[in-house]
DNA sequence: TCCTGTCGTTCAAAATTCTGAACGCTGCGA
DNA sequence: TCGCAGCGTTCAGAATTTTGAACGACAGGA
């Protein structure tokens, strides 16, 4: 990388603005900043980016696909700088927000100590409800729900996009064998979540497209941990979310089963869910920042 | 932002080399110019980043946060760096790549002039078929593919997480109002894209999560234009993908019903999918870097 | 306990970047 | 056609950053 980072905020407001003028007046530097700058990065990346006489400029296509990185680039480093001012601002206040059961037991519970040592200034409130959004407006300041909520006035952030793994206990798998292909998976599921519990969940083989029952003649719970709990004590196999089984997997009490099938669903993908991504409380950036480092 | 972007990518080194010394060595500069860089950052963030005494150093609660925030600043970067490579290396060659039909012909086709404009020496070679995946290995370097494929070593680009949408022709809303509700835009619909199809689609209205039944009593195409065909010729109401439809919109031949409903499913994601992030060459890249632009 | 190798910091000189005024060009209106 | 206003560039001095060597501090082995 032969260019100078601190040169892309300057190209981008040159972009935006229209010109070097604008730009030098919004950044507060004098315009041979910005032209060196700007000249500095040209003669870096190798390509030409703005095609200018000494009057007016225009971008050209390479310039162009460099203003999209380059407005990625300084995204992460306004959010970045965001989070740091939180952290630095020593958060307090209070704050309500709504967890899904198991993803609180799971997730939040065994790290909530960290998280109050970090902020003990933030009056934390949880409501433990699968239905957050509906709280979202009036009661809570965030909620964590499952799938990618799109809403217009809603910010969402992704914590797990977590594929479903299908997976048994030692002791079940000893005793029962589990045949090749999906149509022998199929014959070992007895118990599932019910959101994962429709007739024609999609996934995908090596590649291959089918499709798998996870209705017919298979027992429902609306809790991934009643599931867990079950086929650790020999439920047969069941796909269960990676996060919900990965310190399972690796002590040894639960084995992925056929682990080349992976499912193409929403419903195993968990979301914060918020109001306005600009005017974030610090104290709501300090949890949402925390919730997405527990989960990663 | 009171920080110099410069400095990410030294401490950066400093934290992946667990030392001062090490990252000096990496970036090829002297230890000096690292610790005062370290300084300076830490002065511009106003917290402190590493825990050091004059011989070793730990990083600090704050500073393993920036760090993440750091890497995908960094990522970026790298992103925007090769792909500016790519497009100074002037791509040759032959490039095979597998399409679906409805977007080679929506989305590829009306921009396949410009790409071969600005990548003449890239010989191109289209695919259409709905199951690149299956040839990605052998016959083609890159498949556009509907869902969020998941795969160990395949590298995945999301290129629309295109929610769908409900539409109509003016005319056809004229003639049969739609009544308020979800059993009101149940009845209007008389046609469906196959994956779409199914039973339990689950839906969220004003963040209420429900399901519509898009499978009985409607007719199934395995393909998104046939469908906004018979929807623009009065074919009732029927679910979309927004980017097929953005344009009918804008220009009225289409018009939203109940905006306010939205699906939840992956059915509606188009992701570009190839084999190795890392050794890509200049021709796939410049060639998925177009698709995401064009996608935009 | 002392020695030694290694690590991060400091400092003044050297290199680089920043700055503001002067310059030259171009588009627009008269 | 001409003149002016506004834009990007240039240039030399000022400010800042970089650099390599010297320094102080600590851990581990003798």
């Amino acid at each position: 990388m032969r260019w100078s980072l601190d040169d892309v905020p300057v190209y981008v407001a040159v972009v935006e603005q229209g010109g070097m003028t604008g730009a030098a007046e919004l950044l507060g530097r004098p315009k041979s900043s910005v032209s060196t700058a700007i000249a500095r990065l040209e003669k870096g990346l190798g390509i030409r980016l703005l095609e200018r006489n000494s009057r007016s400029q225009r971008v050209t296509a390479e310039g162009e696909t460099f203003y999209r990185h380059a407005q990625l680039i300084l995204e992460q480093a306004r959010e970045a700088d965001a989070t740091v001012a939180g952290l630095r601002a020593d958060p307090a206040g209070r704050l309500t927000v709504a967890l899904p059961p198991a993803f609180c037991q799971e997730v939040v519970a065994p790290r909530l100590h960290a998280f109050r040592q970090a902020f003990p200034k933030i009056d934390l409130q949880i409501v433990i409800t699968s239905h957050g959004v509906d709280l979202l407006r009036e009661q809570v300041d965030m909620a964590v729900v499952v799938g990618r909520m799109v809403d217009s006035d809603l910010v969402t952030r992704v914590l797990i996009a977590g594929a479903l793994t299908c997976v048994a206990s030692p002791a079940y798998l000893a005793a029962n064998p589990v045949d090749e292909g999906l149509e022998g998976l199929r014959r070992h599921i007895q118990l599932c979540e019910t959101r994962y519990g429709i007739k024609r969940m999609p996934v995908h083989v090596a590649g291959q497209a089918a499709v798998l029952d996870l209705q017919t003649g298979i027992s429902h719970v609306n809790n991934p941990l009643v599931v867990r709990a079950a086929v650790l004590n020999g439920a047969g196999v069941a796909p269960l979310p990676r996060h919900y089984v990965r310190d399972q997997i690796r002590e040894g009490s639960l084995i992925e089963v056929q682990p080349e099938v992976t499912f193409d669903i929403e419903a195993s993908t968990l979301s914060a869910v918020y109001l306005s991504r600009r005017l974030m409380s610090p104290r709501l950036r300090a949890f949402v920042d925390f919730l997405a480092e527990a989960c990663r």
